[in-house]
DNA sequence: ATGTATGCAAAACATTTGCACCTGG
DNA sequence: CCAGGTGCAAATGTTTTGCATACAT
């Protein structure tokens, strides 16, 4: 119940809109919503906020080290939660499904390649377009 | 001045706009191109094609194998020629230039990775940002 | 009180589509 | 000639913005 803390703690004021929808991050099922999911999610929750104000608000999270933004290859955004761990995706195919994956060997990898280029690894993004594998 | 076998090799008919775009691709010195980078180049040159026709093109382009499109972060679709030789891209966060690059490694680690959690690689999206190094 | 945040509607983008007309083989 | 391709304008889907009103501190 200290949404509110969360915010001021990052510098947003602790408005009604912002905690439900930090709410909403935290305890859907999916760890990867669109802004419309988040909106359909407040509507169904009774809450009347408007569009606009789901991506200022997700936005501001991201800004904020709060929301990581995902940018997969399908036109919208997917947003999650930011636990603190690194991890990249890996997409289902098939079924859309998204897994999480983390592989210290990689990011190693990507800091020496931005190295031997002469750059420093400032961000990256990786995401995995699998199959099931056949039986 | 072989584009049109190019294009009939591929199962498209060599119509003007086609032919123009391809040609772009090809001699551009910019090997990463938005669809309005096309669509401007093709103006300059004289040619009187519609933006729906470059991305009509440049999307059976891709279909076809003959160019691969990109994702960025930048809200945005780049394509490149396919030139055969799978590679990842680098984008510098200071400059916006974009150099590629190849690593086997990591190519063979996410098939590992996807392999792990029961799946089969399809493909995958990997970009750098990156920022100059501090002398 | 007062500066910030919100809701709504309209704008801004990138991309796609419907349709009458044109063109390559 | 005729199926397929193109140009234009209008539609789409996502995200952003302007502005008057409402709210947190």
């Amino acid at each position: 119940m200290s949404e509110a803390q969360d915010l001021k703690k990052v510098g947003l004021k602790a408005t009604l809109p912002r905690i439900r929808i930090l709410e909403i991050l935290e305890n859907s099922r999916l760890r990867h919503m669109s802004a419309e999911d988040v909106y359909k999610s407040l509507l169904d929750s009774g809450e009347d906020v408007g569009m606009a104000t789901v991506y200022r608000v997700l936005t501001q999270f991201e800004a904020a080290g709060l929301v990581i933004r995902q940018h997969f290859d399908s036109g919208h955004s997917v947003f999650e939660l930011n636990r603190g761990v690194h991890h990249d995706h890996m997409v289902c195919l098939k079924t859309g499904r998204v897994i999480e994956f983390e592989n210290e060997a990689i990011e190693a990898l990507q800091r020496k390649i931005a190295e031997e280029h002469g750059y420093v690894l400032e961000d990256h993004s990786l995401v995995l377009y699998v199959r099931p594998k056949e039986k």
